[in-house]
RNA sequence: GAGCCGGUAGCUCAGUCGGUAGAGCAACGGCCUUUUAAGCCGUGGGUCGCGGGUUCGAGUCCCGCCCGGCUCACCA
């Protein structure tokens, strides 16, 4: 298949037509267009058509019906209605929605009442383009030849629309060489007419087009798509080609990346980039890569946090500071990790950690709008409530609901915290260091039922090495974690600005780092020494992007959510 | 790292008890000037993930390996 496509190539370059031009002048993209004649309908709009069924199609649930009235107007329906035959007539009774640009009614259900004509609804939302001239460029993503005519469909990120060529128009050779050299995947730009089909489908009449790209691969099917997920992942090209839904998931992020740092920029923050090469791999509890650098002949980190060169920001007089980018831990990979993995942290002097929880409220608050435009996110069986406040509970009060001890009860007695996770089947407890004992005791018994957002606050302190010792519980830190459908989405505390409390901090994580805690931080010295300036009181937090999307994109997959996730190289068969 | 599941045409998938490797879409040739999962007639297309073994005979049974998915263990 490959060999003809490269045949049709050749004899391009032979005819003197470069494959591959140089440019085209596209008046907008295919989305925008569509939109100036498309009306989005309102939410839950109930309509009744009537119309004959001119052809029935399984999907992944139910069947798709392509509906037409007298005049051959036509509108899709998707119902979970059996028994469905081509040229019955049929009255739906549903909810009218755009699917892929195109009217639908969806959840549709058979009724006996009287249904409206399908010209009249679509009348409403679909407007006329009164021959409007556009020059429009996308990939073809399908094509129906017709003999002296050919209809097919470009697709840009923004959406696709279909294009008419007919021999009147374009011209017999113009035509052939259509028909002769252009292939679905090739990449065409066409100027032409806006119009209606007799189906009413806006379409542009094509007065002259250009190949931009020529293709040699065919395409994925068009109706089932790309679904081996290993292709998806490796070739992301094809899925974002082929696959509407990784189209939205990305452009979801986007939007939400983008908008956060509008939130950031409305609050007096600035964006700051700061080392992911780093001498030490420390502000977090995790395992770094290791690389070399030949003209230093030093060793470097890839970051696992920026959080102690943020701090430095601080000391340095910059009152408010975000970073958006990749951590890199050195772990396993699985359904909610990848070795590099995008965070947002910020840090905002003069604060403490109860003015982030009325900013992280807020900036959920405003994220949410912006991106689905509600507070409530379905997710998976869920229905999450972003409505805030959101539900507060305190560490210790969470675990003594859950195990009935105490506070003194986890700090204090080890070998009865041992006891307790043996008993939970929390396996290795023996070669734990109570820090980490105490992490796992509370995920087990109380981060499983934290489905709705919850702020868990005050941490004790042993978990928390960067963080201010409590005002009130000098055995608690002033930190919160957020917890969203079981992710810990952001994690937040009052910074610790007392440098001689920071260094006993450090060589007790080191303490843990000798008892086999190869996750324990590292010493920073030079952190040290900037905190000896003179930190002023300040607040800072973390926020999991790649998680926050999870939940938004009502994904369970972080690799769904990432454009190129990490996977073993491809093992070349020679 | 352990357990379970999967890998068959470009894509989506069938493949019975071990007995000639299949369908739809895509491709190729023809017909067709408002089609839309277009339609109609015809044609070609396979390292059955890789390697070994058992067998007269392996997509199918056995062993090893590669890649992916899920679950578990660790980081978020």
């Amino acid at each position: 298949m490959e060999e003809v496509r490269f045949k049709k190539l050749q004899e391009l370059k032979e005819k003197g037509i470069n494959p591959y031009p140089y440019r085209f002048e596209v008046t907008d993209f295919i989305g925008n267009i569509r939109k100036q004649y498309e009306e989005e309908p309102p939410e839950n709009y109930i309509v009744r058509v009537t119309g004959v069924a001119k052809r029935v199609s399984r999907t992944d649930k139910g069947y798709m019906v392509r509906l037409a009235d007298e005049k051959g107007i036509e509108i899709l329906v998707f119902t979970n209605e059996e028994g469905l035959k081509p040229k019955e007539k049929y009255t739906f009774e549903g909810v009218l929605k755009r699917v892929e640009g195109k009217l639908s009614v969806v959840d549709a259900k058979l009724t006996q009442e009287e249904g409206e004509e399908i010209s009249k609804i679509k009348e409403q939302f679909d407007y006329d383009p009164h021959n409007r001239p556009v020059s429009l460029a996308g990939r073809l993503v399908s094509m129906r030849t017709m003999g002296k005519a050919i209809f097919g469909h470009i697709q840009d990120l923004t959406g696709k629309i279909q294009i008419y060529l007919k021999k009147d128009i374009v011209g017999e050779e113009k035509l052939k060489f259509f028909n002769d050299y252009i292939d679905v995947g090739d990449i065409v730009g066409v100027r032409g007419k806006l119009f209606r089909t007799n189906t009413g489908e806006l379409t542009v009449e094509v007065e002259d087009y250009e190949l931009l790209a020529k293709s040699l691969h065919p395409l994925p099917e068009k109706w089932h798509g790309l679904k081996d997920i290993e292709v998806r992942y490796r070739q992301r090209y094809l899925d974002l080609i082929a696959n509407p839904e990784a189209r939205r998931i990305f452009m979801l992020r986007t939007k939400l990346i983008s908008e956060m740092r509008k939130f950031f920029e409305m609050h007096g923050f600035i964006e700051v980039e700061t080392p992911i090469l780093q001498p030490i791999a420390s502000g977090a509890n995790a395992r770094p890569f290791v690389t070399y650098h030949n003209f230093l002949e030093t060793e470097l980190y890839l970051r696992i946090a920026p959080e102690l060169y943020l701090k430095r920001l601080i000391v340095g007089g910059f009152p408010r500071v975000y970073e958006i980018g990749k951590n890199f831990r050195n772990e396993s990979v699985d359904r909610t990790h990848n070795p590099e993995f995008t965070m947002v942290e910020f840090y905002a002097a003069y604060w403490d950690y109860h003015d982030l929880i009325k900013f992280t409220e807020d900036m959920f608050v405003y994220l949410l709008e912006k991106t689905l435009g509600t507070l409530k996110v379905k997710y998976g069986e869920w229905e999450l409530d972003f409505t805030p406040p959101f539900k507060k509970v305190r560490y210790f009060d969470l675990l003594k609901e859950k195990t009935g001890k105490d506070k003194d009860f986890f700090l204090h007695d080890f070998e009865g915290l041992k006891k307790l996770a043996k008993e939970l089947e929390i396996p290795d407890v023996d070669r734990m260091t109570h820090a980490k004992l105490l992490d796992k005791v509370f995920e087990r018994v109380a981060e499983e039922e934290l489905i709705q957002p919850t702020f868990v606050l005050d941490f004790p302190k042993l978990l928390s090495p960067l963080a201010k010792t409590h005002r009130e519980d000098p055995e608690l830190v002033e930190r919160f974690e957020l917890i969203v459908a079981r992710y810990e989405v952001a994690n937040a505390y009052t910074e610790l600005n007392d440098p001689f409390d920071q260094k006993e901090r450090f060589l007790q994580q080191l303490k843990e780092k000798q008892m086999g805690d190869e996750e324990a931080m590292d010493m920073d010295e030079d952190f040290i020494r900037a905190l000896e300036y003179g930190m002023p009181p300040t607040a800072g937090e973390g926020i999991g992007i790649d998680r926050l999307v999870m939940i938004l994109a009502n994904t369970d997959s972080i690799r769904e959510v990432i454009l190129f996730p990490q996977l073993k190289p491809e093992k070349k068969s020679s």
